[in-house]
DNA sequence: GTGAGACTTAAAGTTAAGTTGATGTCAAGC
DNA sequence: GCTTGACATCAACTTAACTTTAAGTCTCAC
């Protein structure tokens, strides 16, 4: 059996972690993730950056960008392992964002349902369709499907 | 009362729709919507094109690129009003893609739920963070997060 | 102690989905 | 019939999150 280094060098970490080597220098340049570095400057990595970089990842899937994820991570005092209170601020924060956006999706899933054969490219009230069009007089059409989330998140 | 336009210039498209008019013509030039032009060149657009865009901005929502919603509108064909069967096809189509966002932010969320007060962070065995580490000889560390979910829309 | 392969940095490239700017034309109310 | 605001095109810029490339350095198994 290997015995399990105590440092990791970055093909290492990416090679466990499924995190590009690239990816890492990155993260380690914006700050989401720090290094020792070997005598000859190669970085060594502890074995907790795995899981640092896990929690990125979860971070990415629930919507955060990185600028998001350096902040959250930066409250983590950082050379200490987080307490339950740290973790339980993070993780409610996180479990909102998520139910937000399921629940949009949910909203859309089911508008799509009650459309479904319904011809509702062509109908002129179809809850999905009927959108900021007929609105001529109003001055400010509706705006139904863009109100559907956080459309933002994909493009800032 | 104004008397309601049979065309619409791109401004008025615009303050309809709620799309900006650059992005209309973004979405004009890599073909998913169409206009006519007036005696001196400008646009002027059907008033079906406010159901055009607000079918891309659900598509967008559903987390499909521009030219997956250009390949979907490519199949109903150009100057007919989509039949039941094409917009079943369609929806049911994006139905799938949501139920699949919609199950994987869930997962991730559940796997949130789970871990909550845990302290997590500097655990061993948590579901979500338990990832990759300790997989020093079995050359293919496992992929929990990574595998929740399509990150790739997010970038291509 | 050496050679292959992993590592270093910096800069430039990539993709999606637009926005912004420059420069010039159209449309319409007075 | 003119001026003002909307519109036209085209190219360049933006942002996020990386990847790729180039040129050079380190490590370590033999």
């Amino acid at each position: 059996m290997a015995v399990l280094p105590t440092t990791l060098s970055i093909g290492e970490l990416a090679a466990r972690s499924g995190v590009a080597p690239s990816a890492i220098r990155f993260y380690e340049a914006r700050g989401l993730i720090g290094s020792q570095r070997s005598a000859g400057g190669q970085r060594r990595f502890p074995r907790a950056s795995l899981r640092r970089l896990a929690f990125i990842g979860a971070a990415q899937q629930v919507g955060l960008t990185l600028e998001e994820i350096r902040a959250a991570l930066a409250q983590l005092p950082d050379q200490r392992t987080p307490t339950r209170r740290d973790w339980q601020q993070l993780s409610a924060a996180w479990r909102d964002r998520l139910e937000l956006r399921i629940a949009a999706l949910e909203r859309l899933r089911d508008d799509l349902s009650g459309c479904v054969g319904c011809g509702c490219l062509s109908l002129r009230r179809c809850r999905l369709y009927n959108v900021g069009d007929g609105a001529a007089d109003e001055g400010q059409g509706s705006r139904l499907v863009r109100a559907f989330g956080s459309r933002g998140h994909l493009k800032g």
